[in-house]
Order: C-alpha cells, then sequence, then structure tokens
DNA sequence: CCCACGACCTGTGGGC
DNA sequence: TGCCCACAGGTCGTGG
C-alpha cells in the first residue's frame, strides 16, 4: 500500500509528535512482523529520545540519540497513528490505530508527551530493525537504493542513464527501487498515464522526450498526492488516523472500462498484469 | 542476465 | 445469506 506519498504524510503527521520525545514504554505484542523484531527491540528503544524523524524511500527513520536508527517499512498494510491519551473512541482507553482491528496491533511507542504512536499491519508484510545510524548508508536496505524523485539528484538524465539499452518494459522498471525510489504500482501506473507512454515499452526504447515527460509526471503525481494526503485504497490511514483523498484523482489506477479521462482521447482504460501485478493503462493516448 | 511465478499473510468484495 | 475465488499499496527467493 503505502508508497512514497503515503509514507511521507505518516512522517509529517507523527514528527510533531514523535520529534524530541522520549520513549518511557514500548509494548511489543509479538516476536516478528515480516522478519523478528531485533533483538532486545523494546529494551534498545525505552528511554531513548527521537531527534529526528525522516524517510528514505518507502521507509522511516526515526533518529536516536543512543546512536541507533529505527528503521520501518510498512509493507502492504503497515498503519503508525498517533492517539492522545485519553481521547480514544473509549474514553480513557486507547483504540490504537482507527478503523483497523487491534488485534494487529503489534507494537507501542508511549512517549513521555501523553501521546502513543501504536503500528498496527493486518498482513504483517512490514517490518523494523535497529541500525547504528552511522552506517545506515551501507546497510542493505539502503545501499542500492535509486535517488529519492522529489530531490535534485533525480533528473531525466537518471532515466536516460539507467534506462539505456534496457529491455525490461518501463512499467515493471519504474517498480525497482535501484533505479528510482519510492514508485509503486499506483503512481507509476499514474505517471506513465500523464506522460503518454505505454506501459509495455521497453525501457530502453523510450524516446529523451518521453523521459523528460516522465520525469516531470512522476514528480507531479508524487508532489499532488502528498499534498492530498495520499491514496486511500483500503488500509491506509494518515497518522491521525485520517483517510487520504488523492484516489479520487486517478486517472487510470483502479478504473478499468472507464473512459480516458485525458481530454479527447477517445480511449478505455484497460488492466493488464505485467510482472504479476495489475497495469492500468489507456492503449489509445499512451503510444 | 531476464522473466514469470510463488511465497509471505489477512481481509474484502464480487459472483454465483 | 453463504461460500469460494480473485485480488490487494511490497518485496524476496527460486527455477526455467
Amino acid at each position: 500500500m503505502p508508497e512514497l506519498p503515503e509514507v511521507e504524510t505518516v512522517r509529517r503527521g507523527l514528527a510533531p509528535h514523535l520529534e524530541g520525545a522520549r520513549l518511557v514504554a514500548v509494548r511489543q505484542n509479538r516476536p516478528d512482523l515480516r522478519f523478528p523484531f531485533p533483538d532486545d527491540f523494546a529494551a534498545r528503544l525505552t528511554g531513548a529520545t527521537i531527534q529526528a524523524l525522516e524517510r528514505r524511500a518507502k521507509y522511516l527513520l526515526a533518529r536516536l540519540d543512543t546512536g541507533e536508527t529505527l528503521v520501518a517499512h510498512l509493507g502492504m498494510t503497515g498503519r503508525f497513528t498517533i492517539e492522545v491519551d485519553g481521547e480514544g473512541e473509549t474514553p480513557g482507553q486507547f483504540h490504537y490505530a482507527a478503523g483497523a482491528d487491534p488485534k494487529h496491533t503489534h507494537l507501542v511507542l508511549v512517549t513521555d508527551r501523553g501521546v502513543s504512536v501504536a503500528y498496527n499491519d493486518a498482513r504483517r508484510f512490514g517490518y523494523m530493525d535497529l541500525i547504528a545510524t552511522a552506517r545506515l548508508g551501507e546497510h542493505p536496505y539502503f545501499a542500492g537504493l535509486g535517488p529519492e524523485p522529489l530531490s535534485d539528484a533525480f533528473s531525466t538524465a537518471t532515466l536516460v542513464s539507467a534506462f539505456a539499452a534496457r529491455k525490461q518494459n518501463v512499467k515493471v522498471s519504474l517498480l525497482d527501487q535501484r533505479i528510482v525510489a519510492g514508485l509503486g504500482n499506483i503512481y507509476v501506473c499514474e505517471a506513465l498515464h500523464r506522460a503518454r507512454i505505454h506501459p509495455e515499452r521497453a525501457a530502453g526504447d523510450v524516446t529523451p522526450a518521453q523521459l523528460k515527460r516522465l520525469t516531470a509526471a512522476i514528480r507531479s503525481v508524487l508532489e499532488e498526492a502528498i499534498t492530498a494526503g495520499g491514496s486511500t485504497l483500503r488500509d491506509y490511514r494518515t497518522a491521525d488516523g485520517a483517510l487520504g483523498y488523492f484516489q479520487h484523482s486517478f486517472k487510470v489506477y483502479g478504473r478499468e472500462d472507464d473512459p480516458c479521462a485525458k481530454p479527447r482521447c477517445a480511449g478505455v482504460v484497460r488492466r493488464m498484469v505485467q510482472g504479476g501485478r495489475s497495469t492500468f493503462f489507456c492503449g489509445v493516448c499512451q503510444g
């Protein structure tokens, strides 16, 4: 679920509550998510102060004053929500993760500010780790990641170089986090539609002019989605439990059989499978 | 090297 | 109403 805009929205919602806060208690409700929690996880977090909450690709990074960074990936259904003490659905109690089944609340971080942060993840494809901050960049999670698409490090030249002579189709290539970091199935479909590029085109055959459009389309769709608080299909919520609303702006994702939204395009949105995932596109304007 | 596919896990929505 | 299948925002590993 959560792609870059959703993770960034969660980061922005959590940051005011977590930056500068000290963790006074940590409740860990099971030994693992997708992978085991690291050894002594709760003990290594308890007493730590979060100095900054950052994001790299789809990872949330909490910089701790202990020299370690708490790394969290939300997988498909992971969500972090805040709860102010005493303001839960039941007065005086925590509900932990608005709208989520509490049996999937796997971790609760209690701060010294009267605020707790709960991690809820029904499918448990998410994972967390504690990594020495000084060596974060060398860690396998991060060493191979491509540039942040909203940073100056990402440009048309990034794609020109990464796609040169690449035979893999452009859709699957954009999902490769080593080329550009943070895109997922929704925003790749939407960016390709904005840039009028057929998802089955070999990456190496996309023209420089199309790659320029694609670079701009990736930026614009991500920026607009962040402004909208991300996209909620099912599970995703912002940190305060609200729904995102960028899903109302989808032009192709989940819109099979709808008429193409491009002005003056007579096409119809179609669905196909690439790399085992649904691709939504217009076969007419995405030449 | 490339690609397709299954695995991980649970929930939901559609069709019958 | 109930059951079964397909499918879901992500990644990783295997085997052809």
